[in-house]
DNA sequence: TGCCAGGCCGGGT
DNA sequence: ACCCGGCATGGC
């Protein structure tokens, strides 16, 4: 997120527990429940949480499509695929190589760990898995947080660039004191995550909502270049 | 036309 | 611990 670094607070909002929630009350009565994440199944989601890193998700869609036109939208037919020919099917998302690469990995450590069975890797306990999958090259902490969240209902709160942009941007922080000269907010990923999680208790339903209307918020408000303010349900706090 | 999009990795300081 | 270049398509 170099585009944060321009973001410095003169003076911020501390973040409590209330004023979260007063923000995601402001977004949901805005745009009402979003029932994400957009996929079918838990193996869709995970697809989706890799092919979606650093890009939009409208390419996502297409090479998803593809994926699905050729039947090969589960472990066992992407384990067998070659990296040419899946790299083919996901072109439309993108670094598409690497991507390949990633997804194929991915499988398997599927099948290393659970016989390719979302089923088995659904029981085992979030915390061990979060790091089991910040082990696998290709999985940062978004994409990790992502599966957890979405295709495995665990309470692990994901944070991405809407959610750094939209907070720094209306300058609701979590410096537990202001610093002088002021700090620069391009804070780790843990940072930002921890905020969430200590005003909240671990809650799926939340959790799941709350980041899929800060997407909401930033694509139609708050991208890298613009922010726009009129009808913006942030905008107050501008 | 250029900038941007629901990151992550590896090499260099 | 940070910082940066690379990865690549499609939409506006």
């Amino acid at each position: 997120m170099k585009s944060l670094k321009r973001f410095v607070f003169p003076k911020s909002r501390r973040l409590n527990a209330n004023r979260l929630n007063e923000v995601y009350r402001n977004l949901y009565k805005a745009f009402g429940p979003q029932k994400w994440w957009p996929g079918e199944s838990p193996f869709e989601i995970m697809v989706g949480a890799i092919l979606t890193q650093n890009t939009s998700w409208a390419n996502v869609e297409k090479a998803i499509r593809n994926l699905k036109q050729a039947r090969k939208l589960s472990p066992p037919a992407i384990l067998k695929l070659k990296d040419r020919k899946l790299a083919e099917l996901i072109r439309p998302s993108g670094y598409f190589n690497v991507k390949a690469k990633r997804l194929k990995i991915f499988v398997d450590f599927l099948f290393k760990k659970f016989g390719g069975d979302i089923r088995l890797m659904a029981r085992v306990d979030g915390r061990a898995l979060r790091v089991e999958l910040l082990q696998i090259p290709g999985i940062g902490p978004e994409t990790a947080d992502s599966i957890l969240l979405y295709a495995l209902g665990k309470p692990f709160f994901v944070i991405d660039a809407y959610t750094k942009r939209i907070f720094a941007r209306h300058r609701l922080s979590f410096e537990s004191r202001p610093t002088s000269p002021p700090r620069l907010v391009d804070l780790p990923y843990s940072a930002w995550q921890e905020i969430f999680t200590r005003h909240f208790s671990p809650d799926v339903s939340l959790y799941n909502d709350f980041h899929a209307q800060i997407v909401r918020l930033g694509k139609t408000y708050c991208k890298a270049s613009v922010t726009l303010c009129s009808a913006c349900p942030l905008a107050k706090y501008l």
